[in-house]
DNA sequence: TCGGTTACTGAACAGCGTTCAGAAACTGAA
DNA sequence: TTCAGTTTCTGAACGCTGTTCAGTAACCGA
C-alpha cells in the first residue's frame, strides 16, 4: 500500500512543521506567551488542526522538552566513562548547567516549576525519564567515590551527596536563567559562577584538600 | 470630617477582606489557580469590584508578596549583629530556606520565574527590594571574611562569594518547592538537605577545615 | 463510480483578566 | 429636608485563551 505509505509520510511532515514553528515562537516568546493560534498561524492552519495531532497544548510542549533533553542525554553519556568518580560529578554538572542555558525554557518547564509529569510516569517510562536518569547517574559516582574513601564523614550517604550536588548545580543554573542581567546585581561571569560552586561543593565534601584527580 | 474617616476606614476594610481571601485562596492553590472571580465569589462582590482596590491582579499578589517578605526581613535583622562573618552568613542561609519552606507561593514568584518587577524598580526603591537587601547583607558578611582571611584563594571576591552562597541555598530550596513528594527521589529529610549544602560550601571555600566558628 | 477513511475548517464554548455604563448609597451644603 | 456630587458596586460586555465539533472536501481501495 504505497498510497498510505504516503498519507502517513505527509501526515508526518505536517506535525514536523507544527513543531518546527512551536519550537521558533517558543524559544523567542516562550512556552506561556504563544498561543496555538499563533502556531497555527505562522503554518497557515486553523487553531483545530494542531489537536489532529496533538492531545493538547501540554503534549506538544512535551514533545519539545524531551527532544531537547536527548541533546543532555547525549552530552552525559561519553561521561560514564570517566574512571575518576568526583571527575565524573564535576564533568556532569558542568553538561547540567550548559544545557539549562542552552534549552532555558525547557529547563524552566521541567525544573522550575512543580513536577508537571508526574501523573504521567507511563509515558515517561518508556523513554526514560532524563531528570531520573541523571540522578542515577550521580548516584553512581557518589556511590563509588564513597567506596574510594573520598568523602568526608558526613557526606557518606550516596542520595544525599547526590542531592546536594544537583541543588547546587540547578541554584546557579536557575539563577542564571532568571535573573541574568538583573542590574542590581553586578554578576560575575556564567562560567566563574559555575566553576566556583563545582568546585566549593566537592571541595567542601571530599576528604582532600583539593578534591581534583591525582592531588591525593 | 468623621464620616469620610470612616468612608476610608470601611474602605480599607474591604481592602483587607479581599487581601484576606486572596491570602486564604492563593496559599491554598498558588497564584495561577485561583481566578478574580473566585476572590471576588468568596467575598460575595462582583469581578470587577476587585478593581476598584487594586489595579489589577499582578499588584493584588505583589502586595501579598511583599508582605510575606517582611517576615523575611524580620529574621534577617536581628543577624546582623552576629560578630563571626562565616556564621551570620550560615544563620542567613537557614533563614533564606526557611522562609522560602513558609512562603513557598511568594518564593515561587520572586524568585523562580523570570524577575518581574525588573521594570517597576520605583515601588521597590520605596519598601527596598527584599532580594538586593539580602544579597547586600551576604556581601557585607562576605566582605568582612575576606578582610579576616577566612576564605581560601579562588574564594576572595564578595560579590563571587555572594552568588555562590546565594546559589546554593536557593538550589535546596528551589528543589524542595518544586520536587518535594515527587517519588523517584528518595529526599533526605529538608533540613539535612539545607545543612548538608550550607556545610560543604562553606567548607569548600573557607580557609579553616572546619567552618564553624572558634574551630581554627 | 462510489462508500469510507482522513485532514482540515470555521464557528462555537467556557473560562480568563479587564473595562465600563448605570444603579445604588452615602455625603455635605443649601 | 432637599438635592447635586461623589463613591462604591453590579452586571454585562470585550478580547483573549485552550479546546471541541459539525460540516466539508479530498483522497483511498474496490
Amino acid at each position: 500500500m504505497p498510497s498510505s505509505d504516503r498519507r502517513a509520510r505527509e501526515r508526518q511532515q505536517v506535525r514536523e512543521r507544527i513543531l518546527a514553528a512551536a519550537r521558533r515562537l517558543f524559544a523567542q516568546h516562550g512556552f506561556e506567551a504563544v498561543t496555538l493560534r499563533k502556531i497555527a498561524a505562522a503554518i497557515d492552519y486553523a487553531p483545530g488542526a494542531i489537536y489532529l495531532h496533538f492531545k493538547d497544548k501540554e503534549q506538544l510542549i512535551r514533545t519539545l522538552c524531551l527532544a531537547d533533553f536527548d541533546d543532555l542525554t547525549r552530552a552525559v553519556a561519553p561521561l560514564g566513562r570517566i574512571a575518576d568518580p568526583v571527575e565524573r560529578i564535576r564533568r556532569m554538572g558542568r553538561a547540567y548547567v550548559a544545557f539549562a542555558l542552552k534549552y532555558p525554557h525547557s529547563y524552566r518547564l521541567l525544573f522550575l516549576q512543580r513536577s508537571p509529569y508526574e501523573h504521567d510516569e507511563r509515558a515517561l517510562e518508556r523513554r526514560g525519564d532524563p531528570r531520573r536518569d541523571g540522578h542515577a547517574f550521580l548516584k553512581l559516582a557518589a556511590e563509588e567515590a564513597i567506596e574510594q574513601g573520598r568523602l568526608r564523614e558526613g557526606y557518606r550517604d550516596a542520595e544525599l551527596v547526590t542531592e546536594t550536588f544537583w541543588a547546587a548545580v540547578h541554584g546557579v543554573a536557575s539563577l542564571e536563567i532568571n535573573f541574568a542581567g538583573n542590574s542590581w546585581v553586578q554578576w560575575r561571569p556564567m562560567r566563574r559562577r559555575t566553576e566556583a560552586m563545582i568546585e566549593a561543593v566537592l571541595a567542601g565534601m571530599c576528604v582532600e584538600r583539593s578534591a581534583k584527580r591525582g592531588a591525593r
